[in-house]
DNA sequence: TTGATTGTCTAGCGGTGCTAGGATCGAATC
DNA sequence: GATTCGATCCTAGCACCGCTAGACAATCAA
């Protein structure tokens, strides 16, 4: 019984590693870089073995996004736990989240970007994604003002967040006034 | 001369039917079956020729991002003109742009979120785009408020409502309550 | 009519995601 | 301890990708 355990925990090891490893080198090189082959010569393993843990490539991109949905929701609870008032709580909660997309481009990538074959606003979505849009509506939910739903005010300031994370980071918005756009956006939107 | 002339139009016609083909097969069955064997085949001519007219796929990606950025800012500006007051005319704005986003997705991947290999925010940035960004500021430099810059204003509100299309279409939103999150948007971000 | 130039196509390169089928290895049985 | 047998893994290969070299045909100038 020992022996099949000691497999299944190496089996899981294995996994951890192949999704360590398409994110590191995503991260590295990009997404583009991150072919079947090169994953597969990085864990020293042959290609097929990445197929008896994944459907195909979108699921390790898929995998990727939800260690990175975790994170995010980690470092956002963070952020807002140790700012004091709500209007803080936004402007942290923004900057943290700006934050992770400019140091996580690939992980932000295949969380929001790419396909990774996952369920967004639904039943089935994964608890790593209803985790980090819970993150975000504890705080946000604060500032909705009064008669406006919280849901749907954190649909919309995430939404802001996402645009000036992405257009950023594609070289469509210059990063240097990142910081007024933010002072902005929380300005007008939360109702402190 | 006149030859010459008649090859020099043909050769235009041509680029013309490559763009617009890729375009078609884009928004048909997405961009991932845009390649350049199919597209070659649409036009009825072979691959090769696709290169004597782009450098690669990217160009031809950018080339349909340029005719749908004339297009959009054209829309844009029907839109406005047709509104009256600034409040009327931001609403019609973000309307309008959503729904450029949600009839063209093909093309808005294209300006937006694939790589054209175009320049975005620089000197050097084709004409449409600088037009389209123009379209934008027009109407929200008049709602920017006191002492904000419009400039800096457009990219907050640009960024949110590209936000709200990319996630709505690649179903991180729900697309029900895109009105009332328009509504919303304006509400907050527009000093009337 | 000849020769050069322009235009286009066939064929092929190295790469991609993915998979079938055979080899190998380790655990359980005799 | 030898033998069977099933799980595990790898080699080899498929069809497709973007892109290009070089052969070929059509057109023009002399």
């Amino acid at each position: 019984m020992s022996v099949q355990e000691r497999k299944e925990r190496e089996r899981a090891a294995r996994e951890r590693l192949i999704v360590a490893t398409a994110r590191e080198l995503a991260e590295q090189q990009g997404w583009d870089a991150v072919t079947t082959r090169r994953l597969a010569e990085r864990i020293e393993y042959s290609q097929p073995v990445l197929y008896s843990h994944f459907r195909g490539k979108r699921e390790i991109i898929g995998a990727v996004a939800l260690d990175g949905a975790a994170e995010m929701a980690a470092a956002l609870r963070a952020a807002t736990s140790t700012a004091d008032g709500p209007r803080a709580r936004v402007t942290a909660l923004a900057r943290t989240y700006l934050d992770f997309a400019a140091r996580n481009p690939a992980v932000y990538d295949a969380m929001f970007e790419l396909d990774g074959g996952l369920a967004f606003a639904s039943e089935d979505t994964p608890q790593p994604l209803k985790e980090a849009f819970a993150a975000l509506l504890e705080s946000l939910g604060e500032v909705a003002g009064d008669g406006v739903h919280p849901a749907l005010f954190t649909e919309v300031f995430w939404a802001a967040v996402h645009g000036l994370a992405t257009l950023t980071r594609a070289g469509r918005l210059p990063p240097e006034d990142t910081e007024p756009r933010v002072e902005l956006l929380v300005d007008r939107l939360a109702m402190v």
